[in-house]
DNA sequence: AACCCCTGTCATCCG
DNA sequence: CCCGGATGACAGGGG
């Protein structure tokens, strides 16, 4: 019943703070006791002392008889809520209620219960509060600059309440006002002074008052709201992301932090990111990051983190709050979380995945391991964990590998929602690409094949076959060659690069190609008479065009659904089933005892010893020829298209090739002019040191017509005149240049 | 509805 | 002269 107490007017108050201010500190390690009592289940979570904390309670005169059962579930009903204010959904007007009703009575000694980080147990008054006090203090910034912080902090709270209970020390109201005067005095935009030295003592007797029963601010909730509203059936509650930010903006109430300064503090988060309060930690020096594991895990083993790390996951998702040492953890990484969001948009990241790691609770172990590698996605750090969450003994990688922490499985998908709706797609898209191209690769089958399949699985219609980027052509091409065939004149004519095959090295491995060679008409007399080709495509058997609209026949149809139901009509046999060209609806109609792939692809000796084997009507041979003609005209037409295609694309081939010479060409010519340029330039030079003085002694000068520079075997050239005689121009000082042989 | 592309077909030419 | 291929022209379907 102390405890009911306690938890109602005190421990709750701090979580809400630490809830409003996104730190989603849980409570439960302290409701565990109570949980016991209640759900008869520890859930193996040992980690509060109850006894110790109820009689520190006791000490401090608290009133265990003043407790309201009703009250306690419906904090724990509204104490869920809190926990999840970051993306609220909750009922605000209950809620704010609460939040107005959980306020009567001494605040709550989970404040005071925080101690100094130094481990100074023996500090007493307002330096055992300073611990929480100091965290309530901490910007947003702050709160970037030391990840740790709220580690810190929790840790704090739980090592200052035990160090609390086992001196007896009096949680007094002192911390509660430290704790909430400051939250007034940042609201104001005070210098804010840690009450850690103990000098502080003014915003330690401020705060109180106003969270209690008579403030106007509490008043002014219970008037807008009203004490009934908690009583709202859960079925009137309202959808709304309303926070009590937003409450607080809409309201303008003076007792409580302006919004806008706690976003200035960090104009750089997202919008639900100045939601952090102020009561966020302050970066504090005495902080060790060690020091806070070594706390940490003096509370709790590692294995049992592991273990309860991942109860914890499997209960969230079960939606209870299981709480414990777990959520204790948990809530330090979602501190840590909102810290590598800092990080992430300080190092101008996206702020998308900041967004989802910001607002989305730590529900599970996915979550964090999203959290974990978004963290190193955004920070290219991956050690920036290990560093904020280091595990002692040198087993900081059992975390990442054994835990629910662990990283490697959840990338990018941080909404487990989103990524269980999209892993049949995806899975289904690998699957596909990977047996294929298994397929391609260990079956042996073909890129041909391998286009079949993809269009067997992307086409609901099969109309839509497109060969244009595989081999197809070959078998196509053999297709059309039997055809106006009755299988696959559909996909013969679905291709723009069908018959025409000559040149083609994609055809070679299937032949020929259709035009001419009697290697391709054979082949696709084969192929065509083959029954068992087409089995290896089923499909294909069911698909086709029919573009013989336009033959002048009586029975002829020129839509293609009254030619199936033609078909289906007058066709008794199977094999009739398969017709779907014109030609081959009138083969059958004038039972012709032969397919048109022998009409078409026989060579005209064979065709016509088969026309000569059966006895045929003179209706049933003009058929026969008018399929054979069409059939070879067809293929014909098609080889000339494709021929018209390759010619155009060789045309191009040829204007850009004979561009590409043409500028080669251009740049050549002007590589020669400029060394052009250049040999005119040193023989000018030349001119000018074989000819220094344009007028010689005797006042002529040096014509070419008069002077002559042969060149030496030597390499030398020496200036001789034609006027002078061998002895005059020995006796005229001549020049003698040496000139180097280019 | 107009336009474009593809395809089948016919008529014609040519080797 | 016949045959088969080549090709221009036309028509229809489909996007």
């Amino acid at each position: 019943m102390c405890l009911k107490k306690y938890l109602a007017d005190d421990l709750i108050q701090v979580s809400i703070l630490l809830s409003l201010c996104g730190v989603r500190v849980d409570v439960d390690p302290y409701l565990l006791p109570l949980r016991e009592i209640i759900q008869g289940q520890s859930s193996g979570l040992t980690q509060t002392h109850f006894h110790d904390l109820r009689n520190s309670l006791g000490r401090q005169g608290l009133q265990p008889k003043s407790v309201d059962v009703d009250g306690f579930f419906m904090m724990r009903q509204f104490q869920g809520w809190v926990r999840s204010l970051d993306r609220l959904q909750v009922p605000a007007m209950q809620l704010e209620t609460w939040l107005v009703h959980s306020e009567h009575g001494p605040l709550a000694s989970a404040a005071g219960q925080t101690g100094p980080l130094s481990g100074a147990a023996g500090q007493e008054g307002s330096g055992d509060s300073s611990g929480l006090s100091i965290r309530m203090g901490e910007g947003v910034e702050d709160m970037m600059d030391d990840g740790l912080g709220a580690v810190s902090a929790l840790h704090v709270d739980q090592e200052d309440e035990d160090e609390l209970i086992k001196e007896g020390a009096h949680a007094d109201q002192r911390a509660e006002q430290d704790t909430f005067d400051y939250v007034t005095n940042q609201q104001s935009g005070e210098t804010l002074i840690s009450p850690l030295d103990g000098t502080n003592n003014e915003w330690e007797q401020n705060g109180v008052e106003r969270w209690s029963d008579d403030t106007p601010f509490m008043r002014h909730v219970i008037q807008v709201f009203g004490e009934d509203v908690c009583e709202l059936p859960i079925a009137d509650r309202v959808e709304t992301e309303l926070s009590l930010q937003d409450y607080l903006r809409l309201e303008g109430d003076p007792e409580l932090p302006d919004p806008e300064l706690m976003e200035s503090d960090a104009d750089h988060l997202l919008a639900h990111q100045s939601l952090l309060s102020p009561l966020i930690p302050l970066e504090d020096p005495s902080l060790d990051l060690e020091q806070n594991w070594q706390d940490i895990l003096a509370i709790m083993e590692p294995q049992e983190m592991e273990d309860e790390a991942y109860h914890y996951s499997a209960h969230s998702e079960e939606g209870m709050t299981l709480s414990g040492p777990t959520d204790f953890v948990n809530e330090a990484l979602s501190l840590h979380q909102a810290t590598f969001s800092s990080f992430s948009q300080e190092a101008g990241s996206t702020s998308d995945r900041s967004s989802t790691l910001e607002v989305t609770p730590p529900h599970s172990a996915e979550h964090l391991s999203s959290f974990y590698n978004s963290s190193q996605d955004l920070d290219g750090d991956p050690f920036e964990i290990a560093d904020l969450f280091p595990l002692p003994g040198g087993e900081d990688h059992a975390l990442s590998n054994n835990s629910p922490f662990h990283s490697s499985s959840y990338t990018f998908l941080d909404e487990p929602a989103l990524a269980s709706s999209l892993e049949p797609l995806l899975r289904e898209v690998i699957l596909r690409e990977i047996s294929l191209e298994d397929l391609a690769v260990q079956e042996g089958i073909s890129q041909f094949q391998i286009s079949q399949l993809e269009e067997h699985l992307d086409s609901d219609s099969g109309l839509s076959l497109n060969f244009s980027h595989s081999p197809a052509s070959s078998s196509q091409s053999c297709c059309s060659c039997s055809s106006a065939c009755s299988h696959c004149s559909s996909t013969a004519s679905s291709s723009s690069d069908t018959a025409y095959q000559s040149g083609s090295e994609e055809v070679m491995g299937f032949g020929e190609g259709a035009v001419g060679g009697s290697m391709s008409s054979k082949m696709c007399r084969e192929m065509s008479l083959e029954p068992g080709y087409y089995q290896q495509f089923p499909w294909l058997e069911h698909i086709g065009h029919d573009h013989t609209y336009n033959q002048p026949l009586s029975s002829s149809l020129s839509q293609k659904k009254p030619q199936k139901s033609f078909s289906k009509e007058l066709l008794r046999t199977e094999d009739q089933a398969k017709c779907t060209t014109r030609d081959e609806y009138r083969a059958h109609a004038m039972r012709i005892p032969f397919s048109n792939e022998h009409i078409i692809s026989l060579p005209v000796e064979e065709f016509n010893d088969l026309l000569s084997r059966h006895q045929l009507s003179d209706a049933q041979l003009t058929l026969v020829r008018d399929i054979r003609r069409r059939g070879k005209n067809k293929m014909a037409a098609q080889n000339c298209r494709q021929r018209k295609l390759d010619t155009l694309s060789g045309l191009e081939q040829s204007v850009a090739d004979l561009r590409l010479r043409r500028a080669r060409l251009i740049k050549e010519k002007a590589a020669f002019l400029h060394s052009v340029r250049e040999m005119k330039q040193c023989l000018s030079r030349l001119c000018q040191e074989v000819f220094p003085g344009p007028i010689n002694d005797q006042a002529r000068s040096y014509g070419t017509d008069d002077y002559a520079l042969p060149l030496t075997s030597e390499h030398h050239a020496m200036l001789s005149s034609h006027l002078m005689t061998n002895s005059e121009s020995k006796s005229k000082p001549c020049r003698k240049q040496k000139l180097k042989k280019k």
